[in-house]
DNA sequence: GTGGTCTAGACCACA
DNA sequence: GTGGTCTAGACCACT
């Protein structure tokens, strides 16, 4: 699990939050797992210690995961299914501006509504019908 | 026109390009139109002319613009409604990773999509119903 | 005659000059033959006088021209088929410059010996084979 | 490596981007290797890091290079041998002005295939044959 | 007056 | 220590 794609043009602690999440989502990692140390973590991925420990940082502070001083990180099993409202704001400014430029390039709505279906799809099941 | 939030955690430039593009798809710039000059924006702005010099020419290279030297830069009128796959691509690939986000999150497949309606629904309004 | 392609990343001087030679090369301009005066093609390629006038000296100095003061500008019948070594010499020097680029992209020789030959065939029939 | 000929008319990032390019052709720079940072080379060239980091900055769009932010910039090594037909196309039709003004100037097809030839057998000189 | 290039030097995010 | 962003200001080629 987590593996990063180097030489995006995203700094990598922010693409090890993002793969920690898409396993979580994914039901990878489950709720109350334990995660890898940092420093088992960091020899496996071949980066910097510092880089694993601040995306493990930060997503204490966004509440994915809890760390319990001297036995490790593990998935936060409480909070999970809570809605976050900063974050989704965040979210939907992000989306509003990615729709400026889609729309600039002329994707078409169709076409967009696609991925959102297909993403929905995959990851959740509870409404198969992919038509709104 | 082209009006700048500064002091957000995005780059000046980006900030200038993206409105820029807002302009040419709200049709406050039209093709062919010539854009203030990069020292009177610069001043217009309050910000140094190689920042704007700096988006111009990214703009440019995106197809988006096209500058004379010497005599200005402008709005490209010939390729502005062709398919740019590239772009295309990486915007599919920045919406599927704020999907995963927005999943993980808790942010319903409809309110997405609302989000899609509203911004299409802004941006071509010239009929009213969802159909592209 | 003389066709510019404006939003080229070249100097519009250096077009012109570059589409004289063409027509010369072609025999669309022969000999002797009188060039549209300076205000002429001006208002004739929607240009600056001053471009094209900096276009016709240039070509003056590399003796491809001639101007009869209160009379026009004339191609040059003389010397229009003498060997300019520091011409040469330059464009012998773009000519690899060019090379180690097409190298680096991975164009096949026999593929830059392609465009040579079709060039060659189209301007000049003096030895139809274009095999080497 | 990287030694550039200032004063001369080409822009100081362009010569060292072509530099750049010739030492990969020639494997001075191998596929994955580091290349000195902007600094050290803004230090060794005599010239603004500013000045190397657009040449870099170009050469990650071309995708010659691939730059990690904190860490540094690299040799690409994974398209370095796919064909860009952008690039291919641009450097066709540089060639083919190129070829016209060698045509003005009376240079025969021969001396350019000897150039071409010259060019080919020095950057690949496994097989001394013409045959690519 | 237009954009392009270059220098000098500051500050920041990332590793 | 790495590259990225931004400012300030100079000079140049082009129109």
């Amino acid at each position: 699990m987590v593996s990063i794609n180097k030489s995006k043009n995203k700094p990598l602690y922010e693409q090890i939050m993002f793969s920690i999440k898409e396993d979580i989502l994914h039901q990878i990692l489950l709720p109350g797992e334990k995660l890898p140390s940092v420093r088992e973590l960091s020899t496996q991925l071949m980066m910097n210690p510092n880089t694993i420990s601040k995306a493990y940082k930060l997503l204490e502070q966004e509440k994915v995961l809890v760390t319990v001083k001297g036995k490790g990180t593990y998935v936060n099993d409480e909070i999970s299914s809570k809605r976050n409202q900063i974050k989704v704001d965040e979210i939907h400014q992000k989306f509003n501006e990615l729709l400026i430029e889609a729309n600039y390039w002329k994707i078409k709505r169709k076409e967009i509504i696609g991925w959102v279906n297909k993403s929905f799809n995959m990851e959740e099941n509870t409404d198969g019908n992919s038509e709104s």
